[in-house]
DNA sequence: TCATTGAGGGTTAGCGATTATCCTAAAACG
DNA sequence: CGTTTTAGGATAATCGCTAACCCTCAATGA
């Protein structure tokens, strides 16, 4: 592996010379330069980030920190990031802790000690033990949040604007004439607890009420929505609409209906949330909210090398996009009202 | 951020000292590594591993270069290998090239250049440009191949027997009672040319043979597959059964036949391969062969860290998992003629 | 003619660790 | 009791590169 000692030596110029020279900065005559740019070559010499970073105390790396890659929102957080960064020259490194903010936080210290120049987490550190983002404060590692703001920590925040998803679901429901709307409701994260609000918040705007048992935990993947749906439909009266948290509970709570000999959307029409690929080729194609997700990724990973390049401190400021209706099949039903209001 | 030698400050010993308690190696006193474990907690002392590399020369860091990391099977890789190395202390740097050779050949450098210890690559590099590969080994650096192999480099590959996949796909179609199977082929990378071997033999075994215009160019997504069924259905005889490059196209193919009113799988029969998450929650739920891929990231994760530690020649040992077909609707026809021969 | 200036490059000092070697006093040995 | 071990640390030397300053000589100007 070849050196800038190496070059210099070939050359007898000093290293610092040489570093100059290929760098293109400080004072070089255009010769010398040439000189020193030619032997490089020919010794195929590739700089030493891991030396340069020692001294310039930037890595131009930084860390992405995310519940689970596989999961096709955060695969696109993270392409998304890494497109957005690729330009300045950073690359990412990826980490996931499987929803455990115990593994979250050991990676952090990690990546930390890897001296990554800044940090993008969608966390799931809970509001009563905010020690990451103490030590990120203390140690002046920049950072952003993205997809779920954590309360209590002022920091920037990239993310949609996950009532306006459930008003969104909702009124449109109501709109293609739904009267007993129900609900299959994710985790127990801020972030579902939005969804639901918005959702309670159409209805109540309406004028119309959520049945007793039409709120159902539905977890976050399809096994866990198809259950719920099981469950959703021993309630009386039965539901005629459902938002569902996201698209992988929307697509289980379908096959759950349609195994019932149910009809979706005459029966039971079904929002889902996140515009997941495919989404359009399912047996019923899924009425979604798209929730931005490359937009995200995007502006978080800006925002970040905002705070890490200009050294300002951080500006907390909270960006929420603004989701988008995607109808398709499972909410077109025969009866399309037009009347927002029912009575 | 305190360093090592703020440590030895206080206690008024040498930064080995430090150095070595901090690691518990090397002669030390147990006196000597409590007084350096407490000192180095109470100042939130985490150890600089961009230091420690440019000495030890190990970054614990590895890269992995796809073409993508929204594509599902990558994602996964992508986790698979993550989950692997995290035990061993090592994290993963993520690159993507979007199919592109000399966007990949850049990408390599620059991680070549953050000294990575390693490479894990599902590379797009053409045969007759082997640079890239030339340099790997010049400059000794360990590396695997996944998904795709590279002719003519002698490297460990990891991967799913492409050729199997063919076969297994098209046998089945036959045994369901198939004659005229028509193959949505993908790109011209070697792999898409293994699966069409594989297609073509398992015809050939059983006495059948491919129709003119019934090998359509079908890429790789589920608009491209949706355009290329189209193309196909204009063909004569119109075919009974499609074997399809990946899920997505088969999942484009599916919606063009249904499109144009055929029934799914009594008119065609359809089998997809890759067994993408939700293929089970499709309109016609969609027969489709099992590509192992998390056991393919984990595998090559292991060789690479292997090559990595033992600093042993690399064994350019090819390992091709069995692929595995997983029955669903799109093939499930009224016929299932269980004799393998025709005549 | 002599002081000034600036181009071109060299010197000095680290960055924060690790490895290899060396030193010293106390313990062990015969 | 003198000598050899050993435990416990300290020193020195890098790793490969960059930032900051210094030096020299030729060109410039009054």
């Amino acid at each position: 592996m070849t050196t800038l000692s190496d070059i210099a030596r070939d050359l007898k110029v000093s290293v610092v010379t040489v570093s100059k020279a290929l760098r293109n900065q400080g004072r070089i005559s255009v010769r010398t330069r040439n000189r020193v740019l030619k032997r490089a070559k020919e010794l195929n010499y590739h700089p030493n980030l891991v030396a340069r970073s020692l001294v310039t105390r930037r890595t131009y790396t930084i860390g992405l920190l995310l519940p689970d890659f596989t999961h096709p929102f955060f695969a696109e957080i993270a392409k998304s990031v890494a497109e957005a960064v690729r330009p300045r020259g950073y690359h990412v490194i990826i980490s996931y802790f499987e929803e455990d903010p115990t593994l979250e936080r050991a990676e952090a210290d990690s990546l930390l000690s890897r001296r990554v120049d800044g940090l993008i987490l969608a966390s799931s550190q809970s509001p009563d033990r905010l020690d990451l983002f103490d030590q990120l404060r203390i140690r002046k590692v920049p950072f952003v949040l993205v997809d779920r703001p954590v309360d209590g920590v002022r920091a920037s925040f990239v993310g949609v604007d996950n009532d306006a998803i459930g008003k969104l679901a909702t009124t449109h429901l109501i709109e293609r004439g739904c009267r007993r709307i129900a609900h299959l409701r994710g985790p127990k994260i801020g972030l579902a607890a939005k969804r639901l609000n918005g959702y309670l918040a159409s209805l109540k705007k309406h004028k119309l009420k959520s049945f007793p048992g039409h709120i159902v935990d539905a977890g976050f993947q399809d096994l866990t929505g198809y259950q719920a749906m099981k469950k959703l439909l021993k309630s009386i009266p039965i539901p005629d609409g459902v938002f569902c948290y996201n698209d992988p509970v929307a697509i289980g709570a379908m096959r759950a209906l349609l195994e019932a000999g149910l009809n979706v959307p005459d029966d039971v029409a079904v929002v889902g949330a996140g515009n997941v690929h495919y989404s359009d080729a399912l047996a019923v194609p899924l009425t979604t909210i798209d929730q931005k997700t490359s937009q995200i990724g995007a502006r978080a990973a800006e925002l970040l090398l905002e705070q890490i390049e200009s050294k300002r401190p951080p500006r907390p400021g909270k960006i929420l996009f603004v989701p988008e209706l995607v109808p398709r099949k499972s909410t077109q039903r025969r009866l399309p009202e037009s009347r927002t209001s029912t009575r």
